[in-house]
DNA sequence: AGCACGCCGACT
DNA sequence: GTCGGCGTGCTC
């Protein structure tokens, strides 16, 4: 008799294909769980997949049907908690379902190969070793010797931990382990955090102490808003909540910061604080295999503390218990290409999910999250004062610049400034949001202007490098002497840019130590580090740059901050411009005057009575918060309103046209509540060769938009035109 | 997205 | 006569 094989199971499979479908698979015999990573022939190729679903019928017909060819059963699935947030996502911002749950793995597991992360190691002392005294190791061994103390205090170490001992302790364990008084284990029991004793709490003020009880009263989801000025000790919250969070369980949380170099800092500082609490951290600058050792001790639960950057939101975390969203009105928090979220709502989603506080913590919070504190849907916990005591804050003025004459784009008022600084050997920083040298190159006979031909751009001068640049596309060439258009050779740099105003200052202050900081200048990659150390050190006077130095290091002697140019934003058709403005004046502001020297704000603008440098010399968030949100309420924009944009691009503009225009009268059709605009053309109407265009939606709810692209989009992808331009949907669009 | 198939212009 | 351009269509 032959004997009848096991009846194969169905198993629906999710692709990194930019394809809106599952693909149905025989099991191969494989005992698969949902949520199993599986290696499928795909077409010509094999793909990773994940196994979504599983069934004993296909609609597929069997001759179609393929097997899977691996399955790594040896690997945990993903999760329930975390696929139900990806596929909640992937609905919500109108994305492949495979495409989202694949991009939210570490690179090794979307790879057919099976992923191996760099074996990590905890080490404890052997019986010998505990059995051995720390003289029986020579005195120059000093590594050794700091190695085995530690060991003998800590009992377990994980590796993570040991760079605080030496950078080269490697060698010394190897030492160790050689002579027996060492053993490792691979890591998967414990991931010690740190060696060195916790740092003491610092007492906390009376904003500090509410905001705390309030968050310790609540149980259950609960969604807070933290405000409070630079200075006034939100991390000094954070840390302490988290402590008492997950001081006697078994608890993990969620930290996300923005994506700027400022993680190391703060991971520093958690490190230090709560050293028992074994951390790992998720940012783009970590190699793929500390990256997958990182995620997976997220996802075993050894981790207690994940750091990560907006990606790290659907980081597997099996016994989540809080989650805290640090700067929260930042823009890099929304992902700008591909699944398009936001980490700070689907933060807000995944708590609500998990049935756990968030708190959302910044100075300047995004004028949606203040409308959710101000209607009561988030608690708001304001910290007043700050922290610390002997600070003040900086006094801010405005700089007409219509009343005085300019000297290179500075005022005699902010020069006096300057110098002043430079005489009380006290330090500058001067902001001016372009790069280069100056960002118009203008023909003064025929007016003719230095233009990109792929963009719709000026070109920027380098004149040091002698070099014209598009600062969107890249495009570069050699700068002209001769106008292409009159033959005439007065060509005139207009404007200011850092290289200028660098240029400007070095003559202004012949002996200032003057040091520019923008992209170009840091190209380098320690050169951020290294000028940020040089400034410490007070080997520099006057710092020139742009947004880069708005965020992070506090530098004690710096007492003047200039902001040279900002009046474009103040008028953009972009309605989040001002928002953005303010945010970033603010940050500004707190880099003057840290410690017990008085910090000065000086801007020069033509609109120096304007309401938002009103509301910015008084410091008061508050009251330019609830004059926008007026504003936001009579134009009934975001958070008074709904939007997605669907954006479209192509080499020819016709075919973006006829594209967006039977878009605009499918989603009339589809929807009598939401409001669909007629095209629109972007201030950048052509990017990179690209024609561009897009169209928005504006709704009463998200439920009235979310209704009207379940039906729209389908038929989009339907559209004769649609592969022949490349077009995205951008739910809740930050940038137009 | 890949990777095929497929039907029209300049080359060993 | 072939090599190769990228338009169209499919992948369980």
């Amino acid at each position: 008799m032959i004997p009848t094989p096991p009846p194969m199971g169905i198993l629906q499979v999710a692709l990194d294909v930019p394809i809106d479908s599952l693909f149905d698979y025989l099991d191969g015999g494989f005992d698969v769980a949902v949520g199993q990573r599986v290696v499928v022939p795909f077409g010509r190729r094999r793909q990773i997949g994940i196994v979504v679903g599983k069934s004993a019928v296909s609609e597929v017909p069997s001759a179609k049907l393929k097997a899977i060819e691996t399955a790594f059963v040896d690997e945990p699935p993903l999760d329930p908690d975390t696929f139900a947030l990806l596929r909640f996502c992937a609905d919500y911002y109108q994305y492949p379902l495979g495409q989202a749950l694949l991009a939210s793995l570490p690179g090794r597991l979307r790879q057919t190969e099976p992923a191996v992360s760099r074996k990590q190691y905890a080490f404890r002392l052997s019986a010998v070793g505990l059995a051995a005294d720390i003289e029986q190791l020579p005195r120059r061994k000093l590594i050794q010797r700091k190695l085995y103390a530690a060991l003998l205090e800590h009992g377990v170490l994980h590796e993570s931990a040991l760079p605080e001992i030496s950078a080269s302790w490697r060698g010394a364990m190897q030492g160790l382990q050689e002579s027996g008084w060492v053993e490792a284990d691979e890591v998967l029991a414990g991931l010690s955090a740190s060696v060195s004793a916790a740092v003491p709490p610092p007492p906390l003020n009376e904003d500090q102490t509410a905001a705390l009880q309030r968050m310790q009263a609540s149980e259950g989801f609960k969604a807070w808003l933290l405000h409070g000025i630079t200075g006034s000790g939100k991390t000094e919250v954070y840390m302490q909540w988290l402590q008492q969070m997950l001081a006697d369980n078994d608890g993990q949380a969620l930290v996300l910061v923005p994506e700027i170099n400022l993680t190391p800092q703060l991971e520093a500082r958690f490190r230090s604080r709560l050293p028992h609490l074994p951390m790992v951290a998720l940012h783009s600058n970590l190699g793929e295999a500390e990256r997958l050792q990182n995620w997976r001790l997220a996802q075993s639960g050894i981790a207690r503390i994940v750091v990560g950057t907006r990606l790290s939101v659907f980081t597997p975390l099996p016994r989540l218990r809080l989650v805290i969203v640090d700067e929260e009105h930042d823009g890099s928090y929304k992902q700008q290409d591909s699944m398009r979220y936001h980490a700070r709502d689907v933060a807000m989603v995944r708590a609500q999910r998990a049935k756990v506080p968030i708190v959302l913590g910044s100075a300047t919070p995004s004028l949606e999250t203040w409308h959710n504190a101000q209607t009561g849907k988030y608690g708001l916990l304001t910290l007043q004062n700050r922290a610390v005591a002997k600070s003040q804050l900086p006094r801010i003025g405005c700089i007409d610049t219509n009343r005085v004459e300019l000297q290179d784009g500075l005022s005699p008022a902010l020069i006096e400034a300057l110098r002043q600084r430079l005489e009380r050997k006290e330090q500058s920083l001067l902001f001016i949001n372009r790069r280069g040298y100056s960002p118009v190159l203008l023909c003064n006979a025929c007016h003719w202007i230095a233009s990109c031909t792929r963009c719709s751009s000026r070109l920027v001068v380098h004149l040091r490098q002698s070099r014209l640049r598009c600062h969107h596309c890249g495009h570069e060439q050699k700068i002209v002497r001769q106008c292409p258009s009159c033959g005439n050779a007065d060509l005139h740099p207009t404007g200011h840019g850092t290289q200028r105003l660098e240029e400007t200052l070095a003559r202004l202050f012949p002996m200032a130590r003057i040091q520019r900081v923008d992209r170009d200048s840091t190209r380098r990659k320690e050169a951020l580090a290294d000028i940020l150390q040089a400034v410490h050190a007070d080997e520099i006077d006057i710092l020139v740059g742009t947004q880069m130095l708005a965020k992070g290091h506090d530098f004690p002697n710096l007492t003047l901050v200039g902001v040279v140019d900002t009046d474009s934003a103040l008028f953009s058709p972009d309605f989040r411009a001002a928002e953005r403005l303010f945010a970033q004046l603010m940050q500004v502001s707190g880099r003057a005057g840290r410690a017990d020297k008085p910090g000065e704000v000086l801007i020069q603008t033509t609109f120096p009575e304007h309401n938002l440098f009103n509301a910015l010399r008084k410091h008061d968030y508050v009251a330019y918060a609830d004059s926008q949100l007026q504003e936001r309420q009579l134009a009934q924009f975001p958070p008074y309103a709904f939007l997605a944009l669907l954006r479209a691009e192509a080499n020819q503009y016709s075919l973006v046209q006829d594209f967006l225009n039977d878009a605009l009268v499918l989603a009339r059709q589809l929807s009598e509540h939401v409001l669909t605009y007629d095209p629109v053309r972007p201030q950048m109407e052509k990017l990179k060769g690209m024609e561009r265009a897009y169209l928005l939606m504006q709704g009463e709810s998200r439920l009235q938009i979310q209704q009207l692209l379940r039906q729209l989009v389908p038929q989009l992808r339907a559209h004769p035109l649609a592969s022949k331009l490349r077009w995205t949907v951008d739910v809740d669009p930050l940038e137009f």
